[in-house]
RNA sequence: GGGCCUGUCGUCCAACGGUCAAGACGCUAGCCUUACACGCUUGAGACAGGGGUUCGACUCCCUUCAGGCCCACCA
């Protein structure tokens, strides 16, 4: 291998061998243990950065590690396309919106569009060398997502695990449409404050006087001395004249205003807090396009409602005090819309009185790193309602589910005929009151009640039985962000489908960081995209930059990581060409005889150890540090020790180099999976008889290669070698210069060794002066 | 407001409660040594502050300060 280094050159040929060998397939049939991986379907929206490639990498290094371990990976692909960043994209793309163009075609439009970018990411998922098994992608708006997703609901209705209930939700007055809070942004407006007197104690200050007439309560901080007094009274609103009752509440913060606040159904997200909690009654004044439809202001904008009302209340002398005031107002990303509140029926799976089994599950998840259990349990802990499931929206996976006409009866779809569209399809029977008349539900789920099927989904959930092979899976690796969302849905699915936790491991990476440590925002401007990065530093070095930072952590995406990625690849490389010119026989490495070979051995089978067991515990930081101490040691020391005995052509250092090195190469192959490939085909694929490093052995611990003696007595050889080089060095010779004499005291084995590394004439037993660092050796060195 | 995480050489990032606190990038000084000057060998350089526990603390506890994240809140 006399060529340099060329990473881009490596990494097409090495990519093309595994896509021509199909070498991450996996195999049903195989005897195996299944190591399966809940890989996260990335969102498609067009963009991937290498904050993607960094947790994308991270769980890749487990899947190479765990084949190389000899296990069956079933390591699959997803894309979620069915979330509404995907939705806004195809929006975007053809100017056009969901809503007109209808569910059916708009999803058909999506799967055609998305196509586009699934390609895309594939191939910058297949350079960066994610090595999953294509033929398992899954897509979220897909079929079999859907027929699950609706499985799953008719499952939980029959088991009484769902209701209906009215319930407000974000809406878009402008769009006419429900909005998620993902969607919402705040904006800064200039709004007044209107001090309104309600009765000669009672002045509450609001920014909503036209909410009046939907005013259910008045509430005041219990530990607020001036007002507090005031709870149990009754005072009719003004103007409006519907009586209300003061409650107590801590969430009014008694300095704001009047410290006196009134609750509307609704004016904002506080005001559906309250309805809850303390069963308001539920007055509604807005209509799905925002205007008011109560009493004399009926027709009105909200605006002009609202100076209409100002100028009755002042009318009557009620205005009491009025302030400019900027505030933060929820509005609608896309349009910039101040959101109102509307009530909807909504589909609920009901599981607030299982929060005890959800806890537990949590129990039986090993996490990593540990603390990311936390987040769960307070998550689970605070659980306050129900989970909404439904969505009133035009894109996403319908509800499996009509409503008779006649008597309300709701109708589900059989099981055997998922996924549908009820608003192109019918039931397919008759109601139980004798009707065949039925009102389509309208409303799609939410993306978790589908995301959260994933385990399910790989492991071919038909409802009752699935692939005890896969589930539960062996991991679940994601970022801590959704801990609440993705991974705790699922959970919350695997209990009511199978009783069981979905995994045994969850693997909760952190985020990439700008290099000056900054959250990447399209905003900020500062994303680095994936595809340019690897393009410029290939696949191995910026996979060498994920590798270095601990599981869980943010790691910002520095150049003197990539750089030392780079740095490493060209030292593998450059290491190969001298093993090729002294290629031995890896298998007989064990049978070596000479100190120094013993010694690499056993340094060696304790890196592999340490490898190892770092990476059973997901801890790829620590194996890839363990890889990395050891081969550089490797090549700065045993290398050099041994140049003396390859010149003679001494077979037996052959075999020792050519068997570390494949270790080596083999720790390193999970991280850097091109340049290790490439240099094992051109070395080792011969003799080893794999067709690619990542279906080889990972190294195993080997008694016969450790010798405890060895490595003490070579360690002392080596630190007195090591002791000698400096010497050299601060007496201005070069390194391989020679020296006459060296009197050694203290040590008896090993001198011509010591004598053949550091190219000296003579090394005897004898009386020396200089003590070699950490030993009680003793040296006298002559020039 | 509640919870969690993090503070270590200029920068990034390690260290079972026990050597001289490791390594990388950068910087310094030597060396064209038959794998590699994309290299080798040197040198300088750090535990945020304050309390405690301990024979002994970077490590455990409390606290202050500074970042970050999640949740809640924004009348």
């Amino acid at each position: 291998m006399a060529d340099s280094y060329n990473f881009s050159e490596i990494e097409e040929r090495i990519a093309k061998l595994w896509r021509d060998e199909d070498i991450y397939r996996y195999d049903p049939k195989s005897k195996k243990e299944v190591y399966s991986i809940d890989t996260p379907p990335p969102t498609v929206s067009g963009l991937i950065h290498v904050g993607h490639v960094m947790s994308y990498s991270q769980m890749d290094f487990i899947a190479r590690y765990k084949r190389m371990k000899g296990y069956n990976v079933f390591y699959p692909f997803g894309f979620d396309n069915n979330g509404l960043p995907t939705e806004i994209l195809v929006e975007k793309t053809h100017n056009i919106t969901a809503e007109k163009l209808g569910r059916e075609r708009f999803i058909a439009l999506v799967e055609s569009e998305t196509k586009k970018f699934m390609d895309m990411y594939k191939e910058v998922w297949q350079k960066v060398g994610i090595a999953v098994d294509w033929s398992l992608a899954y897509s979220t708006i897909g079929k079999d997502a859907q027929r699950i997703s609706q499985l799953s609901f008719i499952k939980l209705c029959k088991m009484d695990r769902t209701y209906r209930k009215e319930t407000p939700t974000i809406w878009c007055p402008k769009e006419k449409t429900a909005v998620s809070q993902m969607e919402l942004k705040d904006k800064v407006l200039k709004s007044r404050f209107i001090n309104i007197k309600f009765s000669k104690e009672i002045t509450i200050a609001t920014t909503r006087p036209e909410l009046l007439p939907a005013c259910v309560a008045i509430f005041v901080n219990p530990d607020d001395k001036k007002n507090a007094k005031l709870v149990g009274k009754k005072v009719r609103v003004p103007l409006f004249g519907q009586e209300v009752t003061v409650m107590a509440d801590r969430r009014v913060d008694p300095e704001k205003g009047t410290g006196v606040v009134m609750c509307c159904t609704f004016g904002d997200l506080t005001d559906i807090d309250w309805y809850r909690a303390y069963n308001l009654p539920l007055k509604i004044i807005i209509d799905e396009s925002g205007a008011i439809i109560h009493g004399d202001y009926k027709g009105m904008k909200i605006k002009d409602a609202r100076s209409k009302v100002i100028e009755a209340l002042k009318a009557e002398g009620l205005v009491t005090g009025e302030k400019e005031i900027e505030h933060n107002v929820n509005v609608h990303e896309r349009c910039n819309t101040e959101i109102e509140f509307l009530v909807k029926k909504q589909w609920y799976v009901r599981y607030l009185d299982l929060k005890e089994k959800f806890l537990d599950a949590g129990k039986k998840i090993k996490w990593h790193p540990e603390f990311m259990k936390v987040r769960y349990d307070n998550w689970v802990n605070g659980l306050q309602w129900d989970w909404a499931i439904s969505r009133q929206r035009f894109y996403g996976i319908p509800f499996p589910v009509w409503y008779c006409e006649k008597c309300g009866e709701t109708m589900l779809a059989e099981e055997g005929s998922l996924p549908v569209n009820p608003l192109n399809q019918k039931p397919g029977k008759k109601c139980k009151c004798g009707s065949d008349r039925f009102v389509p539900e309208g409303d799609v789920m939410d993306t978790w009640a589908t995301s959260s099927t994933t385990p399910l989904l790989n492991a071919k959930w038909d409802g009752e039985r699935y692939d005890k092979r896969i589930y539960p899976m062996s991991l679940r690796p994601q970022a801590h962000d959704i801990i609440t969302f993705w991974l705790f849905t699922s959970v919350v699915k695997g209990y009511f489908h199978t009783g069981l936790v979905p995994w045994k491991d969850a693997f909760i990476a952190g985020h990439a960081l700008d290099p000056k440590g900054q959250p990447m925002h399209k905003s900020a401007g500062n994303i680095i995209e994936a595809r340019g990065a690897i393009e410029k530093n290939g696949a191995d070095q910026v996979r060498y930059w994920a590798s270095v930072s601990k599981l869980g952590e943010d790691a910002s995406f520095q150049d003197k990581d990539i750089k030392t990625g780079h740095k490493l690849a060209v030292k593998m490389w450059n290491v190969a060409n001298f093993v090729q010119m002294n290629m031995g026989d890896p298998t007989r490495a064990a049978k070596a005889t000479n100190i120094i070979d013993k010694w690499i051995l056993s340094k060696a089978m304790m890196a592999v150890e340490n490898a190892t067991a770092r990476f059973d515990e997901y801890d790829f930081t620590g194996a890839a540090r363990a890889a990395s101490e050891f081969f550089w040691y490797f090549c700065d020391n045993y290398l050099e020790f041994i140049k003396h005995r390859t010149y003679k052509g001494d077979k037996t250092a052959a075999d020792t180099l050519s068997a570390v090195f494949l270790m080596t190469l083999k720790m390193f192959a999970p991280f850097v999976p091109y340049v290790t490939d490439e240099i094992y085909q051109r070395l080792y694929r011969k003799t080893e008889k794999s067709v690619s490093i990542h279906v080889s052995e990972w190294p195993e611990y080997n008694g016969k290669m450790f010798d405890k003696k060895s490595f003490e007595l070579g360690e002392r050889i080596a630190n007195t070698i090591i002791f000698i080089r400096q010497w050299k060095h601060n007496n201005q010779m070069a390194l391989n210069g020679e020296l006459a004499q060296v009197e050694v005291e203290g040590l008896t084995e090993g001198l011509d060794e010591i004598a053949g590394a550091m190219n000296i004439k003579k090394v005897t037993k004898g009386k020396g002066d200089l003590t070699v660092p950490g030993t009680e050796i003793k040296l006298a060195i002559k020039k």
